[in-house]
RNA sequence: GGGCCGUUAGCUCAGCGGUAGAGCAGUUGGCUUUUAACCAAUUGGUCGAUGGUUCGAAUCCAUCACGGCCCA
């Protein structure tokens, strides 16, 4: 480092001082050169004709080896060398001499190719345009330390290819689900994240104050409470795709800011909502990889069979050795959940205890795509009743190597209902259950002039990018997962 | 919150009670159609932090910090 501060030094002696002056060579028409567009347009062309063409290209980017004369040059699209020949101009090769691996520099020559079949461009002009003062990881190693990987992502870009697959990936992904719902008429909208009364979900919210009005706000942990309003509103089909909060430990599957995409579709009911989940998600696989055949940490999964359709206890008869009397009786369930050390409240009915049951023994073991249907009553504050039993619920979640993916229900549109739900929530709440709902008299209100019968949903997109990235930690998907804060975390001098 | 594992050069790692090591990167020189380029020489360290045991600690013990995996 200190002898790149001095090269710096003297770069800088010369009247060199980080230049913002420089442009990529074109095509006539505008189009901009790039590794990847050369690669494509020349890559199979015989070394003679290519040299007879004679192009000359100019090109920047990251300085990544040198090998003998050829110096590797990584950019946006892809990689490119740069070839000093043996008798280059004394003023060329200076300029090169002072080139460190790690410096973005920039080079014209004609685009040639070498026996091996690699382009490069035979420099014949070259400048520096940024010095880079710290070296790069290992070439061949890369950096294999996690930690670091996270804490500076920009490095792990810079050297692990795989990595920026993943977030292209990432960024393919919600693109392609935008396009999904636009093409179905559905309306992008943007609700507030900072709420009086966090809503939409059993989650612990974390907490600001607003200095004028001088009161608490909390960070959303998620808008469906905002985006049923707009169902009220005359808006039948919406959709947000943001982030949510929720003030919980960190995990590979959870990070406290993950971002959700939910939408709301009026004169719909879950039935549709998961025919449209496993049409999204199909169509997710082929775009994006090109394949319906996912492989996630070995596991093969095929989007393009049916995903099966369980209520509670058919999942529970499906995936345990459970009899199937024993899965009607509480008694049963109770003891069988203790046994797994569940700790069971004396108030859970027939339906909670089975999923419970569900959570504890079927949902690490499922692989291929599942959809959970019809959940108690009791654990969806927000769900329309079940028309032959109103115990349960017209809700699914949609689970994936034993990962909730999506989660969506009939929405309940009955205000006196949701007013007696949202009660019960708050009797939880003042029992000391951080993660129990409040009561939103706004929304009863909202619900009081009337919501149209509507299906909504939410679908985690962060989860759905490790599933389609093959990523083993949730961390692998985010740019900047949340770390803890190391104590020496400042500028460090190498 | 609990258990296990890890933290040594810029990066990847070895060393596990007796003088702090290797490869890559860096520096100097050679080589000029290389592909983890190659050849020669060479610089580089508060062994995560603090305390303890010991004649002697990177190494053993304790506490703490950060990370990873598993569990709640």
């Amino acid at each position: 480092m200190a002898w790149r501060r001095g090269k710096l030094e003297g770069l800088r002696s010369h009247g060199w001082d980080f230049p913002n002056d420089f442009k990529r060579s074109c095509d006539a028409d505008g189009t901009e050169h790039t590794a990847a567009l050369l690669q494509a347009r020349y890559g199979d062309w015989e070394k003679a004709a290519l040299e007879a063409e004679g192009l000359r290209v100019t090109l920047a980017g990251r300085l990544m080896n040198r090998r003998g004369p050829f110096l590797v040059l990584q950019e946006g699209s892809g990689s490119i060398q740069f070839y000093l020949a043996k008798g280059a101009e004394d003023g060329l090769r200076d300029t090169v001499a002072q080139w460190d691996i790690g410096d973005i520099v920039a080079g014209t020559g004609t685009l040639e190719k070498s026996g091996k079949g690699d382009l490069y461009l035979n420099l014949t002009e070259a400048r520096l345009l940024t010095k880079a003062l710290r070296p790069l990881p290992d070439q061949y190693y890369g950096i294999a330390d996690t930690e670091l990987r996270y804490r500076r992502r920009y490095l792990d870009l810079i050297m692990n290819e795989a990595s920026r697959d993943t977030f292209r990936v990432r960024s393919q992904v919600v693109s392609a689900v935008r396009r999904f719902l636009e093409e179905r008429r559905f309306m992008e909208v943007e609700t507030p994240m900072m709420h009086v009364i966090p809503g939409g979900a059993a989650a612990k919210p974390f907490v600001t104050h607003h200095n004028a009005l001088d009161m608490p706000l909390f960070l959303r942990i998620a808008p469906e409470l905002y985006l049923k309003r707009l169902t009220v509103g005359g808006f039948e089909r919406v959709f947000e795709i943001n982030r949510n909060f929720r003030n919980e430990g960190l995990s590979t599957k959870h990070n406290p800011e993950f971002t959700m995409l939910e939408f709301y579709w009026a004169y719909a009911d879950y039935r549709d909502l998961m025919d449209l989940t496993e049409t999204l998600l199909r169509g997710l696989c082929e775009q994006v990889l090109g394949t319906t055949t996912v492989t996630y940490q070995g596991t093969v999964l095929d989007f393009a069979k049916p995903f099966a359709r369980l209520t509670v206890p058919e999942a529970l008869l499906a995936y345990t050795d459970i009899s199937a009397a024993a899965v009607q009786d509480p008694a049963a369930l109770a003891a069988r959940l203790q046994g797994q050390g569940v700790k069971v409240a004396s108030s859970w009915g027939l339906g909670r205890l089975q999923f419970e049951l569900f959570e504890a023994e079927v949902e690490d073991k499922i692989t291929d795509p599942v959809f959970l249907t019809q959940h108690p009553t009791e654990v969806s504050p927000l769900a329309r009743r079940n028309a032959d039993n109103p115990e349960l619920t017209d809700r699914f979640e949609l689970f994936i190597m034993g990962r909730e993916i999506a989660n969506g229900f009939s929405e309940l549109n009955d205000p006196e209902d949701q007013a007696e739900r949202f009660k019960a929530q708050v009797a939880l709440l003042d029992e000391g259950d951080e993660e129990a709902m409040h009561y939103d008299a706004d929304y009863i209100t909202a619900l009081e002039y009337g919501m149209p019968p509507t299906a909504g949903e939410g679908i985690g997109i962060d989860r759905l990018v490790m599933l389609l990235t093959d990523a083993p930690s949730i961390r692998d998907v985010l740019l900047f997962p949340h770390l803890r804060p190391k104590a020496a975390d400042g500028p460090d001098p190498i």
